[in-house]
DNA sequence: CGGGATTTCTACACATCGTAGAACGTTGGT
DNA sequence: ACCAACGTTCTACGATGTGTAGAAATCCCG
């Protein structure tokens, strides 16, 4: 549902990124890329449809921001993913078990807590 | 890069389950459905295209098998997601913390080892 | 009210995917 | 050796998603 294509991953990183609530101008200034203002307003609608953007029609330029975190975003991915096979915990055995040693071990600090 | 269709779901789901080197037809009666059997072969194609599935052309119905079983494809997944963000840990760590206690108490024996 | 800034509408090219007919290749049986 | 049945490849079309942006509508400051 939330596959993502080039242009809009990149417009949701400046998000996550930058921080928040940016016009569509200051959007294409910072994507840079020479692109039309009305290329960026476009992805932008897409996007929140997509439920991943909010609006803020309010204002006058208007203002987007992610809705989600980029490691909340990120998570839900992971569970779409890890949803698609019967047996999740297989998976996940064969995930860890190719994770490098210091990530393994900043698992187990995390699961331990 | 590896994304599927779902018909490409569904073809992979039999291979990965059913086991082994099945031919277009017998893909075909098992998913039943009342494809052609064009269709089942167009999506072999393009699965083999993919690197997904491998084909044996010296039998004459060609036989066709997954090429990684589903953990190893799902993992190559989740590996895919976590390579779009720059703290791969961040994102780890807040997938653990939803994650439920019979899980967590796998994922600590999994690391224990 | 007028004109520049902003947003919405419409559109096109290209890629992917489900779908399958048409054409082509292969092979066993007579 | 030939044909008929079976199997594979080629070609194609409609739907959908994405990058791209012009044209048209809307809005607000001065």
């Amino acid at each position: 549902m939330a596959s993502l294509g080039d242009l809009e991953r990149s417009v949701m990183s400046l998000l996550w990124d930058g921080g928040q609530r940016l016009s569509a101008n200051e959007v294409r200034d910072q994507l840079d890329e020479s692109l039309a203002v009305t290329t960026v307003l476009t992805v932008l609608s897409r996007l929140e449809k997509k439920g991943m953007v909010h609006r803020e029609r309010s204002t006058r330029p208007h203002r987007y921001a992610a809705t989600a975190s980029r490691e909340e975003h990120t998570v839900e991915m992971l569970n779409e993913v890890l949803g698609t096979v019967p047996d999740r915990e297989a998976v996940l055995a064969r995930f860890i078990g190719g994770v490098s040693d210091s990530e393994a071990t900043a698992l187990r600090k995390i699961l331990s807590k």
